[in-house]
DNA sequence: CCAGACGTTGTT
DNA sequence: GTCTGG
DNA sequence: CCAGACGTTGTT
DNA sequence: GTCTGG
């Protein structure tokens, strides 16, 4: 789940960081196509509320066949949260808004792909994630994102069993990243209401990672757009 | 998340 | 089938 | 000290 | 391999 988003509407970011009292905003080319890997625009809270740039997806080290194998890890599952000796520290002093124009699941059927949709919040034109931010233990500097995740709510089953945890106002934005006791925090980590999100099934050219453009986002028609006149 | 690879040597 | 890259 | 865990997704 | 819990 959340494996895949779009940063493509900057006034919309603008907006929305502008409600936390931000005066900067993501100055990149529009993006419809960011995979796991790649780099997100981050709000942190450190003095004060900055964006900053991180590479979505935790690294761990696990046990190989031959020696230390790094895994990066894109979500983090709600239930693991303060268990895992790897999110637990992260969720103590980590935490970080992933602010994002929508996002892409993928239904499936006898495990083959149906089709692709895009989510996007049904009240603004962009929204949070909540996320959890660690220093590379590797190269200097770099910051790494994973985004919290938990079971979806019945509108989101319809396509997927999973779904990000998501903070749709300034109130919850800013607790998220203040807050200091787990219960506070807790109280945020909860599947949205059915009615937080609109759907839009859309076609396959998002599938391929290389693909962008607003092509990744077109609505498929129930009707063929085009039909071929018949002989 | 999905797509796409999944090998090596020697040579230019 | 499983791993890596985007 | 030793034992045991160590992400997530998809899948059913 | 390395960290956490007992």
């Amino acid at each position: 789940m959340c494996g895949r988003v779009n940063v493509s509407d900057n006034d919309g970011v603008r907006l929305l960081l502008e409600s936390l009292g931000m005066k900067t905003w993501p100055t990149r080319d529009p993006r419809f196509n960011i995979a796991p890997t790649q780099t997100l625009d981050v709000v942190m809270l450190d003095a004060q509320l900055s964006l900053q740039p991180m590479s979505w997806g935790v690294s761990m080290l696990l046990p190989g066949k031959n020696g230390m194998v790094t895994r990066r890890v894109q979500n983090a599952r709600d239930d693991k949260l303060w268990s895992s000796r790897l999110w637990k520290p992260l969720m103590e002093s980590q935490r970080v808004l992933v602010p994002i124009n929508g996002f892409y699941e993928w239904k499936r059927q006898d495990k083959k792909l149906v089709s692709a949709y895009y989510m996007t919040p049904a009240q603004a034109s962009a929204m949070f994630l909540a996320g959890i931010y660690k220093r590379s233990t590797t190269e200097a500097d770099k910051l790494e994102v994973s985004v919290v995740t938990i079971s979806a709510n019945d509108a989101m089953s319809m396509v997927h069993d999973r779904m990000p945890v998501l903070l749709l106002s300034a109130n919850e934005a800013m607790a998220w990243l203040q807050e200091g006791d787990r219960q506070s925090l807790d109280a945020l980590i909860k599947p949205a209401s059915n009615d937080a999100l609109t759907f839009t099934e859309v076609s396959n050219y998002v599938n391929k990672s290389t693909n962008e453009g607003a092509e990744c986002i077109q609505p498929v028609s129930s009707e063929p757009e085009f039909q071929l006149t018949p002989k």
